[in-house]
DNA sequence: GGCGATTTGTCCGTATGTATC
DNA sequence: AGATACATACGGACAAATCGC
């Protein structure tokens, strides 16, 4: 039988009065243990971290193993970017541009990639992937794709700028077309971007040609769309 | 101890079986059983169904309580040309475009819209408020403005492509530019598009020209990520 | 650095409720 | 009414990360 008054299940009474609790806490601050509030909510702790998985759903809480459950920054209010302009101005005004690369692998190509890169099914690709930071913050996450041919040529690559890097090779690349879309980050994706995973990912797959106009280069980006706009002019 | 060779945990692991089994099965099929496919991939229930928990959360699945776990339909994802108009991209694809007028009025610029239009601070602005929807399904909304002595010239507007009506009355417009970001819905436009709030926007500023080069339209456009792609050819 | 205590993460077992067929 | 399927809740156990002593 269930002794609740309410018809709807514990973990969201539960839920409800955790928002409420929160509310009232501090961002960075952290909950107390799981135990010690499911002693005192008197429920299992499985069913308070089920009430807890809503909160950290809606991003208020982040959970750290071995740490604790700590309150997040309160939500961004979502402003309407279409007029506060987040220029190309501002990001090519110094501020801190910053890649690094977090893995080099050269695989088998998939596909779809064997075909957008003009290449034999199953034949080998590099790739690169580069965390991108502004100003000390992350911001994308880059997955370049190459013919491994090219290793050679980007072997010494480190970080920095690929473009350049390649351009100063002797391989300056130029855009066939970029394919635009948004969603929700995987738990890697918002892991790496220190973003909760209820805010969207603006995503750019782009084709890149050298000047022979053969197809060398296809990357993905993903960037937080908070802090992320991309500017088309024909 | 963990008998699994991979480090990651089993659910994920299996969530990634899930999504192989997933997408060899037809919309609206049925998985088996909870049960069943707990014996078959060896797990608790319980492991099970943290696996399920990932697609239904990807929005592959969907639960039906005492029927089963259904497959969802597979989002469509229409991409979108930079440099044509709305209507005529996507009709060259042969999908049914349908473009309903939900509001107009004529109110005075804000401080922003008057800049990009070039438009004296407080002049009238005509907006359009419209919907678009693509083989009967909502994905678009588009917040068009312009100076308001285009207005006679709109007065007969009742929905279908603006940019053709407006070519057929001597005003052949090209597009400025564009910016383009993502977020999520406000309510009034989840409602609107049919979509969940937690799920992306992919949103486009786009500010264009008659031909004698002076801005004249003003657009911002909100499309279901899921079912919405941009292409950028340069 | 090591070691134990604490805290979150994962997994299993079991029981019961509720909707559908 | 009975069988089946998903939903919720409790219990125990161990792993993995963190922190303080």
């Amino acid at each position: 039988m269930n002794l609740s008054r309410q018809d709807q299940p514990i973990y969201l009474e539960l839920a409800e009065t955790l928002r409420r609790e929160v509310q009232r806490m501090q961002p960075g601050d952290y909950l107390p243990g799981e135990l010690h509030l499911a002693t005192r909510f008197a429920v299992n702790r499985h069913t308070l971290r089920r009430a807890m998985d809503e909160l950290v759903q809606e991003g208020q809480l982040a959970r750290h193993k071995g740490k604790g459950t700590r309150v997040l920054d309160r939500p961004v209010i979502y402003p309407m970017r279409a007029e506060s302009a987040y220029s190309a101005s501002l990001s090519a005004q110094g501020l801190g541009v910053e890649a690094r690369l977090l893995e080099r692998r050269v695989r088998p190509a998939s596909e779809a990639e064997a075909e957008r890169l003009q290449l034999d099914p199953g034949a080998a690709v590099l790739e690169l992937l580069t965390l991108r930071l502004i100003d000390k913050q992350p911001v994308s996450l880059i997955r370049h794709r190459y013919d491994a041919v090219l290793e050679p040529v980007l072997a010494d690559y480190e970080g920095g700028s690929l473009r350049g890097f390649l351009a100063d090779r002797g391989t300056a690349l130029t855009r066939a077309y970029s394919l635009i879309g948004a969603r929700l980050p995987s738990r890697e994706e918002a892991d790496r971007l220190l973003m909760s995973r209820q805010a969207p990912l603006l995503s750019v797959l782009t084709l890149s040609q050298n000047p022979a106009g053969q197809p060398v280069e296809l990357s993905y980006s993903t960037s937080r769309a908070d802090r992320f706009q991309y500017q088309v002019t024909p």
